[in-house]
DNA sequence: ATGGTTGCGCTGCAA
């Protein structure tokens, strides 16, 4: 099974370039996040006539998620069901082949002054408790998406300039290696230990940042031990940053022997 | 690089 997830910063804007990544890639899941799109305007269509299903949920200009898959999701759920705000553009979950996907736009959190960076630190942690309520550490399980931070020094081009960026700010490290010890590998790292510059997102507002390498590892495919076992390769497609008019962030790959 | 770019949807906001 070959996974994928994309930042797509626009899903209308990233039609062109998605669809022939997947007829060339051919995934058998993709999810997207920043699809910027409300449901009734989201381009499924197009998904459907190269043999995917679709599933999204988004809302105007801001956020939105969507999984593409060739096989058909069972059990969609978006959003959480904890008794808050449900935030359902930001997450979905299915299962997909029989395994459980779940599918995050974990929220930027803008400054850490701002009242979005606690709000980032909490959505982390009703996060931990939604994976402790419906899922167990010993079954097979993805948590794959744009995270929105950086877990580690050699995920970033500058730890010491970016420690209050609230992508690589303590806080939000803490708050996502919480998550990660109820039970997840980071699948990326379990291929590549030790290997910098390995990046998933480039800043627009950067000059040449991918040749400068000024990039930071964000969007990440994390699973439970029994699945990450099953892990044979993970990668970034850089290529896809360099296309006609690139999303800031890039394709993130993994593939795993099971059917 | 306390600058810069892109996308949405119409004016400035989010990232």
């Amino acid at each position: 099974m070959k996974v994928a997830t994309f930042n797509v910063n626009s899903i209308r804007s990233r039609l062109e370039l998605v669809l022939q990544w997947m007829q060339r890639e051919s995934p058998d899941v993709l999810c997207f996040q920043e699809t910027k799109v409300q449901d009734a305007d989201f381009p499924a269509a197009p998904f459907e006539e190269i043999g995917y299903h679709i599933v999204f949920r988004g809302q105007k200009a801001y956020a939105g998620v969507a999984i593409a898959s060739r096989e058909e999701p069972q059990e969609v759920v978006f959003g959480f069901d904890d008794g808050g705000e449900p935030d359902e553009a930001r997450l979905i979950r299915a299962v997909i082949g029989g395994i459980p996907v779940v599918n995050t736009y974990v929220p930027q959190g803008r400054s850490p002054d701002s009242p979005h960076f606690q709000y980032k630190l909490e959505w982390l942690a009703r996060l931990r408790a939604l994976f402790e309520r419906h899922y167990s550490p010993q079954d097979p399980l993805l948590w794959m998406g744009d995270f929105n931070v950086a877990p580690e020094p050699i995920d970033v081009h500058d730890p010491k300039r970016l420690k209050d960026h609230v992508d690589f700010h303590p806080e939000a490290r803490a708050a996502l290696e919480r998550v990660r010890e109820w039970g997840f590998v980071d699948v990326f790292r379990l291929h590549h230990p030790q290997e910098a510059e390995q990046y998933t997102f480039w800043d627009y507002r950067v000059r040449n940042a991918l040749e400068r390498k000024i990039g930071w590892r964000v969007d990440h495919i994390w699973a439970t031990e029994p699945l990450a076992r099953q892990c044979t390769g993970a990668w970034i497609d850089v290529e896809a940053r360099r296309a006609e008019r690139p999303s800031d962030h890039t394709f993130l790959v993994a593939e795993f022997a099971v059917d």
